[in-house]
DNA sequence: GGCTACTATAGAAACGAATCAAGCACCTTC
DNA sequence: GAAGGTGCTTGATTCGTTTCTATAGTAGCC
């Protein structure tokens, strides 16, 4: 059970009779090399349970085949998806995906840079979260590749893969005017984000299309987590009722639930006394009851994308993302018509 | 925004007129240096940003400071929630999580013991998943340190993180036979799986317990996946009526869900035709209606402990587990007497 | 003042793999 | 038969650290 010595290049090229370089080429394919030699090389490889030191490996190429992830909340599972879709790209060209979790890490602003900078990763994939760092991201930019998810930086134009969330938002609106309601409300994500920014700019559009003022129309904003929809939703709730909108649109699923609890939780029901719509569609949100009208992201097909498009500016490619995801209503049973009466 | 050689020791060295050992020494603490100078490697290390390469340190210490952490389902919230429990720990001693989904790998299997041999990653944390690959996890063990989350291995002890399957599983059970439960069905997990086999023998012991006789209540053999506890209801409710159960025990939560789709969309309702439950509490569980009764593992420290353990490993403090973490019945609303008439 | 006993420092040899330049066969071709 | 290829092979150097060993400098002690 002695922890015994991997064997290196050195052994195996003993073992064959043969240079470490000859190995080397071997393993890399990266020269010429006669089949039978290549062979014995083989074997050996084979024999010794040989597999080259990736430290060694990185040092000598200054790449780490490695890329972080940061991710907000793991238990989020729009998140969770975008990081099977990440970790699909990744597997299939052997890189590895390293998780960051900014709540779980201490002093995380500092660290991502250091990583960048350390050379233990080659590029990161930053997933916004529900608070907002853009500070951190142009530091982070500044030491290597970064691919933003879900999230475009004004100023700076770095390269992202987003959806087309003003289409989206506008449209869950417009299926909520179409119902018949006037009295609405809104409950946000975070301003500084830009997918909060541009599902609101959607909500506005649909307002304004049927011929609401969008400035009259209350905006809570929330951070995207499900306590801050229920918050909201308390506000709203504390209003005199007869100015109580009678749809509520949440900007993701989480505050969308958070705000269904706190309704609930007062006595009403949803969709009778009150219509509410999220953003995200997670899987779970079919599975509530009712089952909540949302906007779906494909959020696989998102970090799968956005992974690409890391590796590709890795590789000098100037990867330019031009297109934008679709993102598609959910229709399903948390919007009705508003009662006669208000 | 020409990708300028990051700076060195040596950098560091000539701009403070000291040796590249020095410069170690401050860097790591790891020898005598006079204050005068340390506060120039200090200054020199600020001026030019430098940090060191982790390639060349992983290299010259054999050792990555970079665990692998294998989740079957990133979109299961227990995993995410156990996700976040190492990835706590491992910040803390600054020590890089990578990712590892077995489904979204090309060649898995062979892939994670060369994870470990090519010295990428120091040792691994399991979760085990939704299918079962003993083999894989002997051929990961041989290669390095391995530490299992839920999960058990009879013949070779592992280091493993568990909680008291078996007594949660005793005690759910019992609080449905104590609303009058006589007629029951099982949906279990895999069964080659140590907590499907855990779980199991819990609510045995509980049918023991209140006088049925265990081989009398039917056990379907689901995959955890919510598809399978739909499928398993399927067959439950193809049987002949009156010899339906009253109570489904599901082996977790995801499997209780898929059971109670199936059941609403057969026009039963729950808990009133059939009374349901869960086990793991996922927060969505809550969410639902009917609440789904469960029960809760402290899944987050679960993942905190696992990776305390494998760091004491890799610090050679031959770190054992001996304590099981408790699991709570959480009682909610899932579960309700039968029918007079069944 | 010569001896040990330190301390702080510098030098140099690893760690394991990639790769450039050079060498060595062998074969054309005139 | 010499000049010039072509195709394999190898030795040596490099990547950026860590760390062992040697050395210079200072102090302490009789």
């Amino acid at each position: 059970m002695v922890a015994r010595r991997r064997p290196t290049m050195k052994d195996v090229a003993e073992h064959a009779n043969v240079s470490i370089s000859t190995v080397s080429y071997v393993v890399n394919g990266s020269g010429p090399v006669a089949p039978e030699r290549r062979n014995r090389v083989l074997d050996a490889i084979r024999l010794l349970d040989y597999s080259p030191n990736e430290s060694a490996r990185s040092l000598k190429r200054r790449s780490a085949s490695t890329v972080a992830m940061v991710i907000p909340d793991l238990t989020n599972q729009f998140f969770a998806m975008v990081a099977e879709g990440v970790q699909r790209a990744a597997s299939a060209v052997d890189v590895l995906v390293v998780l960051v979790v900014p709540d779980a890490t201490e002093v995380p602003e500092e660290n991502y840079a250091k990583l960048l900078r350390s050379q233990r990763v080659d590029g990161v994939i930053y997933l916004s979260g529900t608070g907002s760092m853009p500070a951190a991201i142009y530091d982070l930019a500044r030491s290597g590749p970064v691919v933003l998810v879900d999230e475009q930086i004004p100023g700076r134009d770095l390269p992202a893969i987003v959806c087309d969330s003003r289409r989206g938002a506008r449209e869950v609106a417009a299926h909520v005017l179409a119902q018949g309601h006037r009295k609405l409300a809104v409950i946000g994500g975070p301003p500084a984000l830009w997918t909060a920014q541009q599902r609101l700019a959607g909500y506005r559009e649909a307002f304004a299309g049927a011929g609401i003022d969008p400035d009259e129309v209350p905006v809570y904003a929330g951070d995207y987590r499900q306590e801050s929809g229920f918050t909201a939703a308390t506000r709203i709730l504390s209003g005199p009722a007869d100015k109580r909108p009678t749809a509520l649109i949440c900007a993701n699923d989480l505050m969308a639930i958070g705000a269904t609890e706190c309704l609930k939780a007062n006595g009403l029901s949803v969709p009778e006394d009150m219509s509410i719509v999220g953003f995200d569609d997670q899987p779970i949100s079919s599975l509530l009851t009712p089952r909540l009208t949302s906007v779906r992201q494909p959020a696989h097909d998102m970090g799968f994308r956005a992974a690409k498009v890391l590796f590709d500016l890795l590789e000098g490619k100037d990867g330019h993302v031009a297109d934008q995801l679709p993102a598609i209503v959910q229709i399903r049973d948390s919007v009705c018509p508003p009662r006669e009466d208000s």
